[in-house]
DNA sequence: GCCCTATGATTTACGACGCT
DNA sequence: AAGCGTCGTAAATCATAGGG
């Protein structure tokens, strides 16, 4: 029993972070989004495919970003500008 | 008189994302013991009777929507167990 | 190593909508 | 026409990675 439960119960949870780039595109859809951070469907496919993760975790990354962002804006607005300013200077091409 | 803190401005993206109810139950986390009996029931079935879900819940003591629930999100968890391990085998 | 925070994943609980 | 199904999500919590 002890064993199944360790099996199966508490899976291993081993996990890495994310590359810089792959944080670094997650991020400039989300600011870029800012309004409606809620990829469709297709969206999440393609951030998953630039971004070398899967679809659940362009999920799980979104909602977490959402609920973390949502509770303490002034603490990512650095990030915020930065990404805003990345954007701006990308549109100007 | 009092003001809300939250502040309303329309700069405030979040004012946006509607979503969220006031009236939602806190996620309380349920023991191992709960657990490992949901985890036994569903394996011997994905779908409870009536009755079924009625003697879990007495006997974990959580509510009959609390077990249905459960039993939802632990079906959609295998869906996506099962959609990952196919996943990682074509490619 | 030890402590702490950031971060990715998992767990409860719903709303929206579907089917019967 | 109530009742249970899936789907996407919020929010809390978990477990570890990573940095000092």
């Amino acid at each position: 029993v002890m064993i199944l439960r360790s099996r199966f119960l508490d899976a291993r949870r081993k996990r890495r972070n994310f590359s810089k780039q792959a944080t670094e595109g997650l991020n400039e859809y989300f600011y870029s989004h800012l309004s409606n951070p809620y990829p469709s469907e297709e969206a999440k496919e393609e951030l998953a495919k630039s971004c070398g993760i899967t679809v659940s975790q362009v999920s799980n990354w979104f909602g977490n970003k959402r609920i973390r962002y949502k509770k303490n804006i002034g603490k990512f607005q650095e990030e915020a500008n930065l990404y805003a300013m990345k954007t701006a200077l990308v549109v100007r091409q | 008189h009092k003001e809300e803190k939250p502040e309303l401005d329309p700069n405030n993206p979040v004012a946006n994302w509607i979503h969220a109810r006031s009236t939602r139950k806190k996620r309380c986390p349920y023991t191992k013991y709960q657990t490992l009996e949901l985890e036994k029931e569903f394996l011997f079935n994905m779908y409870l009777t009536r009755d079924r879900r009625f003697e879990v819940a007495r006997v974990l003591n959580l509510t009959e929507r609390q077990v249905k629930i459960w039993f939802q999100n632990r079906r959609m968890k295998m869906k996506k167990m099962n959609k990952e391990r196919n996943d990682r085998k074509e490619q």
